[in-house]
RNA sequence: GUGAGAGUAGCUCAGCUGGUUAGAGCACUGGAUUGUGGAUCCAGGGGUCGCGGGUUCGAAUCCCGUCUUUCACCCCA
């Protein structure tokens, strides 16, 4: 009986593999320039710790299960909640700024499409212990700096940069009572999706007094910070909002990312939880979903139970970033192929044994080799060693025999040299 | 959870309005080639046509269900 593999997962076939490996890697890579510090958690919680901070409706959603002693887990779809209880349990301890980076494994139980599995890898790092604007600056340019090393460029994709707390002075500026903030995120984070009609329609439904709403919809097509004021009536908290995005702007640009970023009142963000500067970094096509998230969130370690320690961080999936990079062709250029350092053979059929000695040895000193299990001639072991892209070939013959020197011959020029076998192994010594 | 398309060899697909024994290319294995590889040529293996039921003398083909998949919606941590 033919077992199928489960909805929405991958199996990673040693070729997936290594463009899983690549990615992954870049992201470690980039994180530790950026002066992040890895750490993980269990792959399953307590399903309480996603109901605190995404509430009932995400019970759904998730893998859940019950253990034996009827204790309610579920499977991480996240790593952020994780993150809050280890920095909580230990906040006293821990030097500030707390900067840790994470590429957690993470299930979620909705419906595949797209750029969504249900099973996936997630880059995730956070800034915490700091409130100011350059924390976030980092975060964004942590970001654009790992998808710049992959070659993607300005062309390619955009950083989109706004601010909750923006919003939130702005919408009480034109004098929107605060309870109906939740709906209008929601609505205004959909503008770019609908049709201009549609979401005109819409935001009439929720702000009937047209003045207000054709305020809020000049605000959200602004361009550039510069411009808010002129839409509206810029109080001290619009203006301490915009401070605070000018600050993240100037930092950017002293990072070397400006062509990147830009000001877009339309990213809002589905959770809750942020706080104050929102991003999400697109491809410019805009055909795929974002690539990645995130923002500042400073009340979360307090809802979990710790004190209130600003926090800020992102949240970059494994899924669209692949089918981007491939779209651009820079997967396959880029992902190191299969390759072996040296392929053992024989033309003297006397000395397979040989061939066995002479493979472990090269293993024992730090280097790849196979050879091959059929016996067969000279001319088949080699295309055998072609199959498995090896760079050389060690072959016992006649000379071998006579005198204990190895043909090695190079697979890619075909050159080959006479080598004296201690010497071949005492090259192959590290430094 | 809602809606639409798809499912034939490992992969990409052909197979007409139902009609003998289900095909191709690529991949794989072997041979041409017992001291020289990626090319070429030849041969071979591999399919309960996703699964279950129905209609029919007869189903890969038509109908229903189901599973998987793709895309969109809901949602998006």
């Amino acid at each position: 009986m033919k077992i199928p593999p489960v909805k929405g997962t991958r199996d990673f076939y040693p070729s997936e593999m290594t463009r899983r490996n690549w990615i992954i890697d870049g992201w470690k890579k980039v994180s530790v320039c950026n002066g992040f510090e890895e750490y993980d958690g269990p792959i399953f919680e307590y399903l309480k710790m996603y109901q605190i901070k995404s509430g009932d409706e995400i019970v759904e959603q998730l893998f859940s299960l019950q253990d034996r002693g009827g204790r309610d887990l579920a499977i991480r779809p996240e790593i952020t909640p994780t993150l809050a209880r280890m920095v909580n349990q230990q906040v006293n301890a821990l030097p500030r700024p707390i900067k840790w980076f994470s590429v957690p494994r993470l299930c979620r139980a909705e419906r595949p499409q797209k750029g969504r599995l249900r099973e996936f890898f997630q880059w995730n790092f956070d800034i915490i212990g700091i409130d100011s604007p350059e924390a976030d600056a980092e975060i964004i340019f942590t970001s654009l700096d790992y998808l710049r090393t992959t070659g993607l460029t300005s062309a390619d994709i955009k950083a989109k940069i706004s601010s909750r707390k923006l919003l939130a002075a702005v919408l009480t500026a034109l004098g929107i009572a605060a309870e109906q903030f939740d709906t209008l995120y929601a609505l205004l984070d959909k503008r770019t999706k609908l049709p201009p009609e549609t979401f005109a329609e819409l935001l009439a439904e929720q702000i009937p007094d047209s003045q207000q709403a054709s305020r809020i919809s000049a605000f959200m097509a602004l361009e550039s910070v510069e411009q808010i004021e002129s839409v509206v009536p810029a109080d001290e908290a619009v203006q301490n909002a915009i401070t605070e995005l000018k600050a993240v702007f100037a930092a950017l640009k002293l990072m070397g990312v400006s062509d990147y970023c830009v000001f877009d009142p339309g990213i809002v963000r589905g959770l809750a939880y942020y706080t104050g500067v929102v991003f999400e970094i697109h491809d410019v096509v805009g055909q795929l979903r974002a690539i990645c998230g995130g923002g500042r969130y400073d009340n979360l370690l307090r809802d979990f139970g710790g004190p209130a320690i600003p926090a800020t961080g992102m949240g970059m999936g494994d899924c669209v970033l692949e089918i981007l990079l491939h779209e651009k062709g820079l997967l396959d250029s880029q992902v190191p192929r299969r390759y072996l350092e040296y392929f053992v053979a024989f033309a003297v059929p006397t000395h397979t044994r040989t061939m066995y000695e002479i493979a472990a040895q090269i293993r024992s000193r730090g280097h790849s080799a196979n050879f091959s299990y059929k016996l067969g001639g000279l001319s088949k072991q080699l295309k055998e060693a072609a199959s498995q892209k090896a760079g050389k070939c060690v072959i016992i013959g006649q000379e071998y025999v006579d005198k204990q020197e190895l043909v090695i011959k190079d697979m890619a020029t075909g050159e080959q040299v006479l080598v004296d076998l201690g010497r071949f192994l005492s090259e192959l010594e590290p430094d």
